[in-house]
DNA sequence: CTGGATCCCATGAGATACTG
DNA sequence: CAGTATCTCATGGGATCCAG
């Protein structure tokens, strides 16, 4: 993400250029119950590669949002934990759940569209299958 | 934005999925006030490239997140606005809004940010809603 | 005015292998 | 265990020109 402008207008931007990303909004919602460790994170995440879990949580570290704490033990340990400003994020992320739950019900308990459907009627995307 | 999967766990994924992405957020908030021509569109956003509009509205088109409207008229004029699904992402949208503005004001004192949904977006507390 | 068509570059992101 | 280091490919995203 680039742009934190923030002069071009509005707030949504500045949030963005912080937390947006593919994968920096779910690592934060699985850093909301407490620290975890590196392998932790990714294995509660799933389909991330290490590559890219340490890329997004230097960044977040480098914005303040989540602290890293190396245990100087070996074997090596090393956890994650949201700052308070990472804390702060929770309404976003849980927003965020929300929606993903209500739209994922909404499609996967509709069945097939009914043809008198109401006017506004979204097609159903194809995200609904998948949703098991 | 990719990988719909939702089967590894949080209900996030599918929010980014349909609303994932530098663009979609911006562009989502600034549809919240009401519908809005391509051009006005991209004038309030500033920034962005038509190309990258008219792509990013196509995606949310056929997430059935805004309805595109075209009126056989010369010059064209075409607008965007939400649907009801779309509408039911304000919640996101405004906790992001929020969380930057008092991103800005935390670090960033100095530079107010103007703010065109402003109508519909209050920054009132009855935006908690769903928020638990 | 609203985009479609191209060209092009930067970055996101996956796969794999290696190391303190 | 928690990363680095490469390599590679796909996509995002910018610039420009053209068209109904």
């Amino acid at each position: 993400m680039k742009r934190l402008n923030s002069k071009s207008g509005c707030a949504v931007e500045v949030t963005l250029s912080v937390m947006g990303g593919t994968w920096k909004p779910v690592i934060l919602f699985h850093l909301l119950p407490g620290k975890k460790r590196f392998g932790e994170l990714g294995r509660s995440i799933g389909g991330i590669t290490q590559r890219m879990l340490t890329l997004q949580l230097r960044e977040l570290e480098e914005a303040g949002i989540v602290e890293r704490t190396v245990y100087a033990e070996v074997p090596p340990r090393v956890d994650y934990e949201l700052t308070e400003l990472g804390r702060s994020l929770q309404p976003v992320l849980i927003a965020m759940r929300n929606w993903g739950q209500e739209y994922s019900q909404r499609f996967d308990a509709a069945g097939p569209l009914h043809d008198d459907a109401e006017a506004s009627a979204p097609r159903a995307p194809d995200i609904a299958q998948k949703v098991a």
